[in-house]
DNA sequence: ATGCATCCGTGTGGTAGCGCACATAAGCAA
DNA sequence: TTGCTTATGTGCGCTACCACACGGATGCAT
């Protein structure tokens, strides 16, 4: 039972004017986004920009020792090619489809044409930006104060944020992996947060039962990001109107 | 023996195209920044953008219960004020004076309206955003991954590399509000730095000896991010063309 | 149902950094 | 000098997390 994918599921394609999307209509192809795959590479120059719809896009940095961290998660709310529109062609980072689903692609170069127009998708997309900024931030003060356990909770609440339901397919080596923290250490704070009934888990399959909780249990982090986008990035559906 | 002050000491602003800056110039107002100045707290509308010429500026995230950590700095390379080009009037985290020193202020809203045209001096802005952005999410990283000395090379680095000399005005608990770590784990790694020869410290003051040691000892991150800004914002001077 | 890869649980020992408490030291003011 | 403030050094117990090792469990394929 896949979902009937539309580039509307998409908030930034959404929040479009009607003139602007039914341009950009044309040139969005609709791609399946498995599990793992890796969209961009550390310094690879991205040739499409990607708009999720039911996928989450997991931005990682990887070190020279392999070691790993998330910096941020692109999923329905967002775009995977900040960095083409602000005219560095590449990043530093790698792209990862942590949640699989589907996205629309467009080629690169035809949004940083629409978006060099200074217009309304500009301004959108640079909103978007700052969103994104926030989160980065918010990322580097969590890993530096807060525990794996809060950490477990802020992320897994912004992935369920950007996905329809309550459930997720990860593993704890994967979920460890974006965190930048050991298998174990992940094993321990979801074991505990089970215990406390907030969620299920069994092999690569989570479920969240208590949301409330959840956000209890998490660091402030959650919360300061959560804001931040709906402060830039009201859904104001410029189709509809 | 202050050095006479000129706008094109900060970088931006010697990049700019002369009709940009002659266009911008009589808009720059001279400022002293002294050590600790608050130029934005969480949340504020910035009234003002900075352009440093000798000062350094951090940007900090302050949590609930106190506890902070730098995500960025800006020194002459740069401009304080990103998230009011971007569009979000306000940002969550603070700006505070972390190595006194001067810089240009201008009116918010007036570099606003000349990024709005969207010509040469908005892309040489965005460019220096992603430059922004992979300092802080370089950051993130750093504070997953590393020791306390390995980030402090890294922070010294960068900060030195912000100002003419090789001296740094600064106490050991400054610095570790900066990283958000103990005053103790700056005085650890500080004196172990000292052992080798790297530094010389006393009371606030901070020279650094041995440069090309520092980088051996520090991180990754610190190349990284400066191989990104020099990427991303080669010195290509528009007015001394 | 049997085999097998994957995923998860757990234990043991080691370490970096924390919180706290104080001891020294360097500058400054009268 | 004396005294005061600020800056830096050090020791101690504690905790979160790490690295490694291995045992157990689950689901899938044949």
């Amino acid at each position: 039972m896949e979902p009937i994918q539309s580039p509307q599921q998409n908030h930034l394609l959404d929040a479009l004017l009607k003139v602007d999307y039914d341009r950009l209509f044309p040139n969005l192809e609709l791609v399946e986004l498995p599990l793992g795959k890796v969209l961009c590479e550390s310094g690879d120059q991205l040739k499409h920009v990607y708009f999720p719809t039911n996928s989450i896009i997991s931005l990682l940095y990887v070190m020279e020792d392999g070691a790993s961290a998330e910096i941020a998660v692109v999923g329905n709310e967002g775009i995977l090619g900040v960095p083409i529109l602000l005219g560095g062609d590449s990043t530093p980072g790698r792209a990862v489809v942590q949640s699989a689903g589907h996205g629309y692609r467009m080629k690169a170069q035809i949004l940083k044409n629409e978006f060099n127009q200074a217009g309304p998708l500009q301004r959108l997309l640079l909103r978007y930006t700052q969103a994104l900024i926030t989160q980065m931030a918010q990322t580097a003060v969590c890993n530096r104060h807060h525990t794996v356990e809060q950490q477990l909770c802020r992320w897994l609440l912004l992935s369920i944020d950007r996905l329809s339901g309550n459930e997720l397919n990860m593993t704890q080596e994967l979920i460890a992996n974006m965190l930048g923290v050991r298998r174990e250490g992940v094993t321990e704070a979801a074991g505990a947060l089970q215990h406390l009934g907030l969620i299920h888990y069994s092999r690569g399959h989570i479920q969240v039962l208590d949301r409330e909780g959840l956000e209890t249990k998490s660091c402030e982090c959650y919360k300061v990001v959560k804001n931040e986008f709906d402060r830039l990035l009201p859904a104001f559906h410029g189709i509809a109107s």
